[in-house]
DNA sequence: TTGTAGGCGTTATCAG
DNA sequence: CTGATAACGCCTACAA
């Protein structure tokens, strides 16, 4: 495991550990043949500066976490991408946590980042708990942390979220000029920021159309398949909605199971629109009406605000908050039906 | 950011560096009172042991690197999510890179990580080259490594994969007893290990019922969704098969958009079986006959090798290959039809 | 332009 | 059981 240091590559080139040091860094002087030769020699030995000693002495250590509720996850797999691709750019590494929804674990991961081990945090939330105090930990020693989608609301940090009020106001409206009064809307957590807000969007848009709100009609649902499978199964036999909007992808799909099930012809029977970033949703039996958010680009635009941050943390205001636009994209499963 | 440090928090309790440092390692003697006086001022102020300088003094990371070819594909992202439940079990942290299928990528992050910032990779490989030797600099050097599921046959190490041979066989068969004779094989890169095993499942199963192979039905595709939806919309138009077996996931999802644009019904016209891990392939119309791979299972056995290498190096016989089973589950997209 | 020396925060060794 | 000290590998004043 012995890897060569700068001391033994300054004895091979007869030079001190001081100038090797230099041909590794931009900023100092030295002689440009001093530095191609130190750099040849280094890769002819394959020397590489070693990473934790340079972070110990420079206090920051050119990584990132990213923390997110779950990995199996069209969303967060391309969030994570986009994240992934400018931290290269950057020279950045990427750390990756999955807190499987469990409010524990999050509390945990972040306790855990205060060791030194990342510069800076890229965050999507459980949402499990309300006592979200300890985030504040990191403002106090200044851990810049950006949250993407998934937010708490009483946190004052800089966040990349979409349009959820509009998309959700829209996706509601679609399904009533599609046809649909009695819209099931379903939603796992609906007091986090995420689920609230969307469902916000589909109880004005069911009062713009002078539809009443009935809360029979909120579907809470759980993180687990086979729970979802018969709260949506029941529902679906004992409520009779004409439409259902999933305020999640997974509700999506449990949807169209339980409706194979239960022979419920979509879109005959039942309409359905789901946020999603399935990118085969075209695919689907019947195609599936989504609301899609630009995944790849919203990890894009939280990593850029976090290395703003990091770059300079007083260019960023602790409340910017970068909202992009999700579309709706109209398919078979919200079709009218002769 | 300036983190409280062990000589601060020695301080504070009137004790010496050591003692402090003793509190948070297992093995070291110290009374039972000071350690837990030590823990709770630790807790008060918060302090943890910087990883940076327990890295460098202990020459070794507790971080290990996972390198995939992309990220938004559900059965890397599985896999990942199999491997993160390992190392957290482990207390070990991951990093994750993604190669994008370049080359040049995937030597640069094996070059980089030679620093000392992971203490072993898991990695499945881009397949874009044939100069693997820059991997043996990692035997040279023994930093431990583990290839799952797609792996360059020259390289000696420990690998976890999945009976691709059998499972390709199978599949082949499977849409020949379906009535298939002329069988498209679709391969991204057939001299990548895993196309040609798979393509060698193909190629037998054919022998085995007297088809003659025909290398016109074996379809080399890339990775750009545009370029491959005219080749494959080419080649069912020019060559009609009349079943497609597909070496990855990708492209059985490409086969169904060319059906769709060219209004080939499956599996009336064309029978469709394909490598995919996509947990939903029972909602796509049609339902997709899929060999499925247990993804998060071999993420967690990659894990597995790994960690016993770290704890014992001898412990683990080099040419080591742990190989599970891929399911033929059988859907509507490979019906027999009146 | 290059070299010397001290310290980043931690832990292992040794002494008490 | 606890304390002092040196070393992990690197970088940056400062000196030459």
């Amino acid at each position: 495991m012995h890897n060569i240091n700068i001391k033994e590559l300054a004895k091979a080139l007869d030079l001190s550990t001081s100038t090797v040091s230099r041909a590794f860094r931009d900023n100092s002087d030295i002689s440009k043949e001093t530095k191609e030769r130190i750099l040849a020699k280094a890769k002819e030995l394959n020397y590489q500066p070693n990473h934790y000693a340079s972070n110990l002495r420079e206090q920051r250590s050119k990584t990132i976490a990213v923390i997110v509720p779950e990995l199996a996850n069209n969303f967060f797999s391309q969030a994570i991408h986009g994240i992934e691709r400018i931290a290269r750019e950057k020279g950045y590494h990427i750390l990756i946590y999955a807190t499987e929804d469990d409010y524990e674990k999050e509390v945990s991961f972040i306790h855990h980042l205060h060791n030194g081990r990342a510069d800076g945090i890229i965050m999507s939330v459980s949402g499990e708990a309300n006592d979200h105090n300890y985030l504040n930990e990191l403002a106090n020693k200044r851990l810049p942390l950006v949250f993407f989608d998934r937010v708490y609301e009483d946190i004052i940090t800089p966040r990349v979220i979409t349009n959820d009020y509009a998309s959700s106001f829209s996706a509601a409206e679609h399904l009533i000029k599609q046809g649909c009064t009695r819209i099931a809307y379903l939603v796992i957590n609906k007091n986090l920021s995420i689920g609230k807000t969307r469902m916000q969007g589909y109880i004005d848009a069911l009062a713009k159309y002078q539809i009443p709100f009935d809360d029979q009609l909120v579907i809470d649902c759980s993180n687990s398949y086979k729970k979802n499978h018969s709260i949506l199964k029941k529902m679906l036999r004992e409520i009779q909605p004409d439409g259902v909007f999933t305020s999640v992808e997974r509700l999506a799909f449990a949807t169209y199971y339980a409706c194979y099930d239960l022979e419920i012809q979509v879109p005959k029977d039942l309409k359905v629109i789901g946020f999603s970033s399935l990118e085969i949703a075209p695919l689907l039996n019947p195609s599936l009406t989504t609301i899609t958010q630009p995944a790849t680009e919203i990890g894009v635009e939280a990593a850029r605000l976090l290395f703003k941050m990091l770059e300079d943390p007083s260019s960023v205001d602790v409340n910017k908050k970068v909202v992009l636009d999700s579309k709706l994209i109209k398919r078979k499963s919200t079709e009218k039906t002769a």
